[in-house]
DNA sequence: CTGGCATGTCAACAGGTGTTGGCCTACGAT
DNA sequence: ATCGTAGGCCAACACCTGTTGACATGCCAG
């Protein structure tokens, strides 16, 4: 029982620095690091504490428990672009090649993946992911509005899909290909799921 | 060092039968529903003898170590069939039905994506069913044989993504989806990444 | 200056892990 | 009938896990 009040934002909107914000962010990050590299199981948090510099118990502390802070560390934003500026016919380019970009530049995103395949609360991360960011995005330029999550189900599982090979499992020919190939190759699939009739 | 010389098939080729044969099924079947409902952490070898009803040590007896019980567990089939017998605009359904009917009566392959997430082993043999099972089929039907393993990691990534969706993750609106409309959405992709010319 | 409290360390707990070696039993070839 | 050996169980090892509580320290408000 030491503070539990203010566990949300490590720097948030009107709660003043507190003294520890360096170490939560410390910990937040060597779990980060850890949990994508690892999955859940074997990122330990005596190795995640060690790798922050501090001792396990900070973590316990700060975060609860082991489940506490995989869900504090793994706050998934896919930034997702404003689609209804974008031309009609270059949505799947744009959607792929976003991903693309985003998937390299976040390690979190292959964490993610990695946990949500292990333990229930990285599942429901990553259907929160689906839900909150990325249908809404779709129902917006999606013909019909209504079938915007099971186009985004779609196009997800086709992004997932090469996600894991080129990034998770590493199937050599799916991790050497360019992004433009990746690109010309899924732009299409993307395309149909998001604005062909259902069929 | 007891026998180690048998290892390989449980009733192999011409190996007389051993009087071990049961327990050695039984662990391999415990094991497999293990390793696809836990992942390969909590699998515990504990757990599998107690569901194959015999002590821990007699799987260490048998397959040496964890990972060795893993490998002998997890060895897929993905049972493909001979596809230049069927009509060339309707490769991509017969493949997409295929992967449907596969995945949901053999828990194996979502236990081995679950456990190709974590550890090397498991990714090692995913390669491996790619390299071995999906590209020699795609091959005999590709118009460029070359192209075969892009296509088939192509193929595979939207067939592991919809996989994941359905039965890993259980993203609600790709796990409601009928078979014919998952067949129908994703048939044509399929059969692009198989037939269309290199973009 | 001083007391309170957040910060942090240390050591330990209780339980679970893979793995090992010793021992008993009973089958099957001789 | 006998004896080697494969099959099987038991108990333990050494280690690692998440988690907890007691204790030191130093910042900051009063």
């Amino acid at each position: 029982m030491a503070d539990r009040a203010p566990s949300d934002s490590p720097s948030g909107t009107l709660a003043r620095p507190r003294r520890s914000d360096a170490t939560r962010a410390a910990i937040l990050t060597a779990a980060r690091d850890r949990f994508a590299a690892d999955g859940y199981e074997r990122a330990t948090i005596r190795a995640i504490a060690r790798d922050a510099g501090i001792d396990p118990s900070m973590v316990m502390r700060y975060y609860g428990n082991k489940e506490g802070l995989f869900v504090a560390a793994t706050e998934i934003d896919l930034r997702m672009p404003d689609l209804t500026a974008v031309d009609r016919d270059g949505l799947g380019e744009r959607l792929v090649r976003h991903f693309l970009d985003v998937w390299e530049h976040d390690e979190r995103l292959t964490g993610m993946v990695r946990v949500a395949v292990t333990v229930e609360a990285g599942a429901e991360r990553l259907r929160a992911v689906f839900r909150d960011q990325l249908a809404p995005v779709i129902a917006a330029v999606c013909p019909v509005p209504d079938e915007a999550p099971v186009r985004a189900a779609l196009i997800g599982s086709q992004i997932i899909g090469m996600a894991m090979a080129r990034y998770v499992v590493r199937i050599p020919p799916a991790a050497g290909l360019g992004h433009d190939e990746v690109v010309a190759w899924l732009a299409p699939t993307v395309q149909r799921y998001l604005m062909a009739e259902r069929p």
